[in-house]
DNA sequence: GTCTATATTGTGATAGAC
DNA sequence: GTCTATCACAATATAGAC
């Protein structure tokens, strides 16, 4: 028993080794952020061992890359979408009316929750993006993908003759600038904050801030 | 000539060694991100040693505590504050009707042109900040504490009967949160963009979500 | 697949001569 | 005050036995 460990536990043990690192590394990123979590933190958590980490991810990012798929697999499944494929551009048709308040606040909601069911995982992309190397553009281009969708609503808007702020585009970004970095500080440090209010709130703004 | 510099070349080297760790530190810190830029690369771009650098600075940490500094006394020098105590709480007064667009225009304008003209002190306390860990809520606070006066103008202005989209302490951290993310990211990446394009569509945006 | 032990590397920080 | 040289340590990654 050189390794402290009974012959019939082995096989458990590696089934389930790979949820058990993500699981460790999901607590761990909550709670000492991406950048301080190291790779050997993640394997005591877990109770494996180092060299175990590298047969199932090559690297700390590759972890996360696996964090990602899981959270995107699990948003997909419970908005619905049954095409597996990796372009969603169309599945979301821009004809949503972001001046009805009930829709606009649908789109709040669903990010808001997206960040509070998935909040390790979110918390670790945002914090990694935010420490790329500034001129990269990174945390722009991430802005502008993520709030796609939102340009191509604005701009639906827009030709229907409804006057928007600005370029639709610019407003899209400002209002996912707004509601990422929003839901990242209070879910990190808004202990008190309750999430309907917060939601109702920031539709409230924007609603108001789009409706000439 | 073990050193391989002059005598006479020492005193203005000594003279400027601060100053020029600060130069380099800043020129890096906007190109490669603060936590990317290693004490070793400030010394090498400013053309000094590693020894010398912890004569200056006790690290990094105190290094961009200076480089603060001194953004805050041209930023006071900028506004006309002549009074350096370190409490400007007092110096704002609340009575600024944000309703009014010129006003608000004003308060955008002046946080973009802080993000302008002090972009790689900006950039780095933002990565700092956003590197924390999670748990301990800084972003929140630090939040909380930059949009403390926008949060007395709204809080001012309820009083005056004027409805608000909600507490003015949220919707004082959804403006900030807004406008601080879009800049950085903007800065950082937005290669194309006019500032006065985004400042207009930002008040544009924030005046009708104030305005009921 | 998992483990222990080790190699490797990069970085923060200090010592001591000048 | 500045330099060179070096220490100390933390973290990644690998080797090889089981």
């Amino acid at each position: 028993m050189g390794t402290g460990i009974a012959v019939g536990v082995r096989k458990e043990r590696a089934a389930g080794t790979e949820a058990a690192l993500k699981e460790a590394a999901r607590a761990l990123f909550l709670e000492r952020g991406y950048a301080q979590t190291k790779i050997t933190d993640i394997t005591k958590a877990a109770g494996r061992s180092t060299g175990s980490f590298y047969e199932h991810f090559a690297g700390k990012d590759e972890l996360l890359d696996a964090l990602l798929a899981d959270m995107g697999a699990q948003v997909d499944a419970e908005v619905g979408v049954h095409d597996h494929s990796r372009d969603h551009s169309h599945d979301h048709p821009r004809e949503h009316d972001l001046a009805d308040r009930a829709q606009l606040r649908t789109h709040v909601a669903a990010t808001w929750g997206v960040f509070r069911d998935h909040l390790p995982v979110v918390v670790a992309l945002f914090q990694k993006s935010m420490a790329e190397p500034p001129g990269s553009g990174q945390v722009w281009g991430r802005l502008l993908g993520d709030t796609a969708p939102l340009r191509e609503h604005l701009a639906y808007m827009r030709e229907q003759g409804h006057e928007l702020p600005g370029d639709p585009e610019l407003v899209a970004a400002a209002m996912g600038a707004m509601i990422s970095m929003l839901g990242y500080a209070a879910m990190t440090g808004g202990a008190g904050l309750d999430g309907d209010e917060v939601v109702e709130t920031l539709t409230s703004l924007l609603h108001r801030g789009l409706a000439g």
